[in-house]
DNA sequence: GACAGGTCACGAAGGTCA
DNA sequence: TGACCTTCGTGACCTGTC
């Protein structure tokens, strides 16, 4: 780094860290917090620094991203990171977020995400078994699965039963009867190879249809 | 232009700019804004600097144009360059959006135009048909929807592909050869309602696996 | 109350076409 | 060339969990 920049770029942050350092001991006032990473306004802890809604919303949106992968588009590495004067160099905020201590962390995995939207949504157990035994006749495989069903969009939610029943309703219009009737008119032998992949074939088909079907439920990203 | 001096100028140009952003957002009346390069009505910053649509397309077009590789046609690169009288003097419309403070940097490389692109995932064209004739051989049909699909599939972006390979393994895994081998074993006649019955409960089979199938991709809400 | 993620209007890039 | 369009990142504000 040369001298002036290094020069500019320590001023900033000693200002804005003495700024901080006195702002917090006065008192709680979040109006007086400023940001350790471009020196505006903060609004409190993200990711375990005072910083305000631009670095936090910044880096929730790219905490995770590769740092080698982006370029500085300016200055070397060098762009000084202030509200003043530009948050317009992506690689060098990143940098600075995670040289100011933001922590990779604290972002909330896509797991953990989904377990706090569903806190409140009952689970179905993971151990429930929708298989039916070998040796049961098709009737009865079929009158049991009914029965599980029942039991299972009983104990559902009515967000899960409204998601579901729109899974079902964009299924039967994408996955319609012809269709079905177009494979199940066709007497297939386990046994032959030539059967076996126009089998293979079916999957391929269906996975197509699967994709055009996903695609087509608002839910699906 | 050594880099103390060349920094502090910088600080200068964004100090104005950062003024110019002010005084715009203070004021919110459109008419106000003027383009500092032809003084034709401004429609927001352009590549830093507050800019009509026509400097913003010209310096689109012609930012990273080498300024040496051309003459001023007119007046010995001393054109004025203004909407009511003229821009049409390449060479020094180019060099007076440098000098007023337009950044190079911010027109996209070719291969952060290519990143944003696949940031979101690109749409299939709601026109792209995958259904066949009626009228076609099964063969055929096969053939033309694995024809699609290469179409379909070379057209992606790596993000997508390894989305679809997902799906698509997903898929295999729950709906299964024993679960396909089911279903296509049994002759199943449409003008038979028994039949019938059992192609809906068939369907409402597959639904249940398909709950289960759409809980079990990290991507679906 | 603090701090996660989510939403959405807006600004500023690139793209298109008469 | 420039008006108009689409796309995507930004940041203010909102919601939900702990």
């Amino acid at each position: 780094m040369n001298s002036a920049s290094e020069h500019v770029s320590k001023w900033f942050t000693n200002n804005i860290e003495q700024k901080q350092i006195e702002t917090v001991k006065r008192g709680k006032k979040v109006i007086d917090r400023i940001c350790i990473i471009c020196g505006d306004k903060a609004i409190g802890f993200n990711y375990g620094i005072l910083s305000c809604a631009s670095c936090k919303a910044f880096f929730h949106r790219n905490g995770n991203e590769d740092l080698k992968a982006f370029k500085c588009l300016f200055n070397g590495d060098q762009c000084v990171i202030d509200y003043r004067i530009s948050r317009k160099c992506y690689r060098c905020r990143l940098k600075r977020c995670l040289n100011m201590g933001m922590k990779k962390e604290l972002l909330l995995s896509q797991e953990e995400i989904q377990r706090r939207k569903h806190v409140g949504i009952k689970r179905i157990p993971a151990n429930f078994n929708i298989k039916s035994t070998p040796s049961m006749l098709e009737e009865d495989k079929l009158l049991v699965n009914t029965k599980q069903e029942d039991i299972l969009l009983k104990s559902l939610a009515l967000e899960e039963t409204t998601l579901i029943e729109q899974i079902r309703s964009t299924f039967l219009s994408i996955f319609d009867n012809d269709q079905c009737t177009e494979f199940t008119d066709r007497v297939v032998s386990p046994d032959d190879a030539s059967e076996l992949i126009c089998c293979l074939q079916f999957n391929n088909h269906v996975a197509l249809r699967l994709i055009k079907f996903c695609r087509s439920i608002e839910y699906f990203e």
